[in-house]
DNA sequence: ATGAAAGCGCTAACAC
DNA sequence: GTGTTAGCGCTTTCAT
C-alpha cells in the first residue's frame, strides 16, 4: 500500500509516480535532472507537479544505496572548540550545502586512536570525500585513504609523504610580514616560537623565519619548538627562550595561541607588552582584537580558506581524473598594540 | 560475485557470512547485540570472528533503509562562529558518538528561510532527531515537528508555545548572582543591557534582573533591548542606555559579546572600566579573561549542556512514550576586572 | 538455531 | 519514451 493512500507519513518517489500515472523508472528520470531529457517534456512537468503537490523529498539514503554515493562529507578537524576551525567549517559548509551536500563534522583531539575510530565511522557511512584539517606532516591514515583514491581535501595543512590537493594560507609571505614589520620598528633580537614540528603550518613558519631572518642578516637561532598549539605550551614556550636566549626584543609566535601564553608568562613574571617585549600572533582568531594587549598577528582569510576546500572537493568528486590542483590564499598583516619601538635599556 | 573474492572494496555482511558459513540472515543476528541470543554461541563466536578478520563495517545506510533509522542527528545552531556553539556542538558530538550516532551540523544565520531549507534537508536525510540551539520563543518550524513527533531537543533555550525537552542554564541565578556581586561593590544604579526578547534567554535574564532588582528595593526601569546578540548591538545598546538614563555606575549585559560591545562603546567615548563603569557578561565565552579588562561574567557548564543534551536526545529515541524531561544546569559566576567599587564623583 | 525470502526507496540495465 | 526487472546491504518475518 502506498504511502500516500494509507495518509501518514513521508511519501515516496511511488506515490510521486502513481500520482502522475507513471511508473516509478519514469519518475526518477524525470526527477533527475541528469536524465531528464530521457522523457517526455509533458510528462516531466506533470511528474514534478505531482512530486510538488505531494512535498515530495527524495530519500538520499536510498539513493546512496543504490549509487553508492551519501551525498555527505566527512571533516576531520583536531577540535572545534580551537577558535580557527568554525570559520573554516563553515566556509566548507557553506560551499558544499548548495550542493546538496551534508557535512559530518568530528574533532580527533588529536589523538589517534580516536581519529582511527572516527575515520572509520566516516567510511562507514560512506561519505562522498574527507577534509583534513588535522594532518600531521606524516599521516598514515590519510596515506591509506589516498591510496583508496577517496577524494581528499587538506585544509591549512600539507603533507610531506603525498601531493594531495590543500587549501593553505600563504605561511612564508605571513612571516616574513611579521618580521618586516618587527624589524621596521627597529628590532635585531628577534626570537621565535614556533609551533609543533609534526604539523606542516609549523614547519612552513619557522622555515620561512629562519631563511627571513638570515636574508635580512640577522640571527635565526633564537627558536624554542612548541609541544602543542596550545596557551599553555606558548606560557612554557617563551619561559625556556628567555631562560635559554635572553636579550631578544620581540617574539613572533607560530600562533595566536601560543601568543597568548606568552602574554600569560609575561603577566606572571610582570614583563610589560610591548614596552619591554614585543608579542606578534598568527591566525587571527576571534578576539585577537580585544586582547590585553590587542595582539598584532597575521590573518588568514580563514572563511574562504573553508568555501575554497569545498570547491576543490566538489571538483575531485565530480572529475576525479583531473589533475591536482592546491590552493594558497593571500594573508595579511593586522598591527595593533602588542609591537612597538625596542625600548633602549 | 562477493566482494571479498574481487579482492577490492569494502566487505560487506555477505562475505562475513560467507566466511563463517553461515546465512546472512545468521551473521546478521549474531553482529547485531540486540538479537544475538537468537543465535548459537559457537556460531556467534563465527561470525564476530569472521568480521573482525574482515575488518567489517556495517553500512549504516543499507541498515537505515530498512530500519528507517539513519543513527544520525541534526544539530541547529545560529551560527558556528558564536563561541558559545563550539563547547555545546562537542558536547552533544561526543555524548552521541559513543552510541554510534552521527551529528549533522547546520548554521541558520538566524535567517528563518534558510533554517527551513536546513530542516527540510536534514528531515529527509532520515535525521533521528534535532537539536535546537537556535529556537525563537516562537518557532512554527520547531512546533510542527513536534506535532510529528519527531524526536527534539532545545539547547541553552526554551519555547513558549511548547513543553519540549530543554538543557538550558540558570539564567535566573546567574543574573541574581550578578546582581548580588555589584550591589555588594556598592552600586545602586544598575542598568541592564538585554539581549533580544525573541530569545528566551533574553527573556529569562531581563526578567531575572527585574524581579532581583525590585527585590533589592532598587529601580529595575533603566534597561535596553538589543536586537541581536552582537558586539555592535552591544555598542548601540550602551549608548542608548546612557543617552536615555545617564548616571548608573554598572551595567549588566544579556551576553559577552553585548558586554564586549559596551567595551567598544567606552573606549571610544574614553570611558574607563571598571573605574567610571563595571559590566558584567554571560556565558564565559573562550577569552574573557584575556579581553581588556577581564570581563568579570556569569559563566555556563557549555560542554556539560551539550552532553545532558545528548543523554535526553537518547533517552526521547529509545523511549519515546516516557514523559518530556528538562535539565537546568547550575552556573557559576567568574569575577574579573570589570568591575569594582563605583567611583564616587 | 538457522535458512529462505521479501522488501526498505531508489537507480540503471535492458527490453519494447 | 517508457515499462520491466534487478539489486544496492541490511533486517525481519516466516518456515523448518
Amino acid at each position: 500500500l502506498s504511502s500516500a493512500v494509507t495518509g501518514m507519513s513521508i511519501p515516496t518517489l511511488r506515490d510521486v509516480a502513481a500520482r502522475a500515472g507513471v511508473h516509478v523508472a519514469t519518475a526518477s528520470r524525470a526527477l533527475n535532472a541528469q536524465t531528464r531529457h530521457l522523457v517526455n517534456q509533458k510528462t516531466a512537468v506533470r511528474v514534478l507537479d505531482a512530486a510538488q503537490a505531494l512535498g515530495y523529498q527524495p530519500n538520499p539514503i536510498a539513493r546512496g544505496l543504490r549509487t553508492n554515493q551519501s551525498m555527505s562529507v566527512g571533516v576531520v578537524i583536531p577540535d572545534l572548540t580551537n577558535p580557527l576551525f568554525p570559520p573554516i567549517v563553515r566556509g566548507i559548509e557553506d560551499g558544499l550545502m548548495a550542493e546538496g551536500y551534508a557535512t559530518l563534522l568530528v574533532s580527533t583531539d588529536n589523538n589517534p586512536e580516536r581519529e582511527a575510530t572516527l575515520i572509520r565511522a566516516l567510511r562507514g557511512r560512506q561519505v562522498d570525500g574527507f577534509f583534513f584539517a588535522s594532518a600531521r606532516v606524516e599521516h598514515p591514515a590519510i596515506d591509506q585513504l589516498a591510496r583508496e583514491a577517496v577524494p581528499l581535501v587538506l585544509v591549512n595543512r600539507r603533507l610531506e609523504s603525498n601531493n594531495l590537493p590543500s587549501v593553505t594560507a600563504d605561511d612564508a609571505s605571513g612571516v616574513l610580514m611579521a618580521l618586516k614589520h618587527v624589524t621596521g620598528l627597529g628590532h635585531t633580537r628577534i626570537a621565535y616560537l614556533a609551533g609543533p614540528q609534526w604539523t606542516s603550518t609549523g614547519k612552513a613558519r619557522l622555515h620561512a623565519f629562519r631563511t627571513g631572518m638570515t636574508d635580512l642578516g640577522l640571527d635565526p637561532t633564537t627558536v624554542v619548538e612548541a609541544g602543542q598549539w596550545s596557551e599553555a605550551e606558548g606560557e612554557r614556550g617563551l619561559a625556556q627562550l628567555m631562560g635559554s636566549h635572553p636579550g631578544f626584543t620581540a617574539v613572533l609566535a607560530g600562533n595566536d595561541l601560543l601568543a597568548l601564553g606568552c602574554y600569560d608568562f609575561m603577566a606572571q613574571r610582570g614583563i610589560r607588552c610591548p614596552e619591554q617585549l614585543s608579542v606578534v600572533g598568527f591566525n587571527d582568531v576571534q578576539f585577537m582584537d580585544k586582547v590585553r594587549p590587542a595582539l598584532t598577528t597575521v590573518a588568514l582569510p580563514q572563511y574562504e580558506i573553508g568555501v575554497s576546500a569545498a570547491r576543490l572537493m566538489l571538483e575531485r568528486i565530480r572529475h576525479p581524473k583531473v589533475a591536482l590542483t592546491s590552493v594558497e590564499l593571500p594573508v595579511t598583516l593586522k598591527v595593533r598594540e602588542s609591537t612597538a619601538a625596542p625600548n633602549p635599556l
